[in-house]
DNA sequence: AAAGCAGGCAACCGCAATTCT
DNA sequence: CAGAATTGCGGTTGCCTGCTT
């Protein structure tokens, strides 16, 4: 799986990882304990054990009371967030496969950096997944000189991305016909980058399908979910995502939102106010209160 | 064989958003 | 209404692996 972890975990195990801290950023190999500190770095077995253990137990959320109850020396964030990329069921590993490579170009030219909306629309791939991908893609293609984006599909707006900065979130168009063209053809090799300080503006438009129905996890001090005792399934061979993508069509409207990991992790709420985000306190309410089985999450609705 | 580079990946941080008290 | 607590998101960093030179 990936690089390091066995390694990892056998030097964390044998209290061989010096705990020193790097400063910023995160990277593995970071590691820092004590009874002070909670610990930082990669993940063991062991702790994705009880990590796991407990989410069986408890349901996802109140990630705090992980660290409390569990006896897991990490801080909650660091928990969800390993089990979000990392644990949680349903999730896809391996390298995109085209029709995924095709669609993430669409949603970037669509929404820019907006990787957990991206996310959404991609069962069983990460936010986290997906934005490695795109940035290693943004390297490659700086570095030979071509355009981020294959001349058909059209990045509305005639701003240009770069990958630290904000992109442009106000898409007129996305034009799609083939992108996995060969992109050698080019007529335009150019790569211009420059920051988003003209287009702040962040109308979005009104991405229809976000009300987050069918998220049955835990929104911040709601009370706990029920305790995960199966988890959903996808099938990405028959699933209607994945073929209603497959063929030529170049239209993606969101018409549902995705099935977000197969097991679906809070209401998705996302930055730059769409949607969801922008529910008044009592439309919030109203639809964390619409619970939802367990079993209808499962069964994502496509239309 | 060794060094350099690129890609892939994991995990951190800061901040924003949301809810509860 | 304000502040605290919690969660989510995006940016960034650093390690590892494999390929190329």
């Amino acid at each position: 799986m990936t690089p390091n972890n066995g390694s990892v975990s056998v030097l964390h195990s044998e209290g061989m990882w010096p705990p020193e801290s790097r400063g910023s950023g995160g990277g593995g190999g970071y590691v820092v304990e004590g009874n002070d500190c909670l610990k930082k770095g990669p993940w063991t077995a062991a702790e994705d054990q009880i990590l796991m253990e407990y989410v069986r137990k408890h349901g996802e959320g109140n990630w705090n009371e992980v660290q409390r109850n569990s006896g897991l020396n990490r801080c909650g964030k660091s928990g969800r967030l390993r089990w979000a990329n990392h644990l949680r069921p349903n999730l896809k590993k391996g390298s995109f496969s085209l029709e995924e490579q095709r669609l993430i170009l669409e949603l970037h030219a669509k929404y820019g950096n907006k990787w957990a909306r991206m996310a959404s629309q991609l069962p069983g791939r990460t936010d986290n997944e997906i934005k490695n991908h795109w940035n290693t893609r943004v390297k490659r293609r700086k570095r030979q000189g071509l355009p981020l984006y294959p001349h058909d599909i059209k990045q509305s707006q005639q701003s240009h991305f770069h990958s630290q900065t904000i992109p442009s979130l106000t898409p007129l168009t996305t034009i799609i016909q083939n992108p996995f063209q060969p992109i050698t053809n080019c007529s335009t090799p150019t790569f211009s980058f420059h920051t988003q300080s003209q287009t702040q503006a962040h109308h979005l438009p009104p991405l229809s399908p976000t009300p987050p129905s069918l998220s049955p996890l835990s929104s911040p001090h709601r009370p706990k979910p029920t305790a995960l005792t199966s988890f959903p399934t996808f099938d990405p061979i028959n699933s209607p995502t994945s073929s209603s993508f497959s063929s030529s069509t170049p239209s993606f409207a969101f018409h549902r939102p995705a099935p977000i990991l197969g097991a679906p992790l809070h209401h998705k709420r996302y930055r730059d106010s769409i949607g969801f985000s922008h529910h008044s306190p009592q439309t919030r309410k109203e639809i964390l209160q619409c619970s939802v089985p367990a079993q209808c999450l499962a069964l994502p609705h496509f239309n």
